[in-house]
DNA sequence: TCTATATATGAACATATATTCATATGATTA
DNA sequence: TAATCATATGAATATATGTTCATATATAGA
C-alpha cells in the first residue's frame, strides 16, 4: 500500500494485537484444527470424493487404497470438526459433506495452485 | 442423495481414482502443503495482521510477541508457497498477502467456525 | 448361533513440524 | 569503520501427526 522507498516501523507503543482486530484464540484455534484436517492427501482425498458422491467407509478405502484404520482414523477427525456428516445406514455409515465451506476451501485452494 | 433405508456399496471394480476424478497427486500435494501452511496459529496470525496492512518482520514480532526466528521461519514458509510476497525497503522487509485466494481460504474457515 | 462384514478406536512407532539457539549477512547510524 | 538494527537460516529438540496393529462392537446372512 505504501510505494514510498522506505517503510515505517511501527513501535511496540503502537503495535497491539486489538488494534489488528485478530480473531479470538478461541476462533484461532478452531480454525488451526480445521486447516489442520486438511492437510493430509488422504483426507483431502476423501473430501474430493464426498463432494461428489456419499459414500460409505468401505467405498472410501477401495477407492484410495488405503487401509480401512486410516480411514475411519481420518473419518473421526472430519467428524469432530463437523467438516462432514455420517448416518448408519444398516451396517455401513454413510459419509457426506457438511456443508458449503468445506467444498469452498478445497476449491478455492485448488484454484489457487492451478493458477500459478 | 440416496434416502433408501440400505446403502448400496460399489465393489472394487466398479471404484477407481479415475472415475471419480481426483485431482492428479502433483496438485494434491500442493494443496496439502498449503494447507499445512495454514495450520499454525502464528502463521494464520501473520495472515490475519498482512490482510489489514503491509508489514515488516520487526512489526509482526512485535503485534505477536513472538521471537523474530520464528516469525521468519513461518514467513519464508509462507512465501514458498506464494500466499505472501516480500519486498524489500532499505534494511525493512516488508510484507503483504500475495493474492485474493489466501484470504478468501482464511475468511471461508473463520465462517466456518463462527456458524456453529 | 456361528461366521463374515463394516466400522471404530486405543496404543505404539516412525515421521513431520514449530520453536529456540546460535550465528551470518546486509543496511543504517554514530 | 564500529556498532547497531533488521532479517535469514541451519541445527537441535520437543511436540504433534499419520499409519499400522490389535482388538472391540454391531449388523447381516447362513
Amino acid at each position: 500500500m505504501d510505494s514510498s522507498p522506505e517503510h515505517i516501523c511501527a513501535d511496540e507503543v503502537t503495535i497491539s494485537k486489538k488494534e489488528y482486530g485478530l480473531p479470538s484464540s478461541d476462533v484461532l484455534l478452531k480454525m488451526c484444527n480445521i486447516f489442520k484436517s486438511l492437510q493430509s492427501e488422504t483426507r483431502l482425498n476423501i473430501l474430493f470424493l464426498l463432494s461428489n458422491n456419499d459414500l460409505c467407509v468401505r467405498e472410501l478405502e477401495l477407492a484410495l487404497g488405503v487401509s480401512q484404520s486410516a480411514i475411519s482414523h481420518s473419518l473421526r477427525l472430519l467428524r469432530q470438526l463437523d467438516l462432514v456428516r455420517v448416518k448408519k445406514e444398516g451396517r455401513f455409515a454413510v459419509y457426506s459433506i457438511a456443508d458449503k465451506h468445506v467444498e469452498q476451501l478445497i476449491n478455492v485452494c485448488q484454484e489457487h495452485v492451478l493458477e500459478e
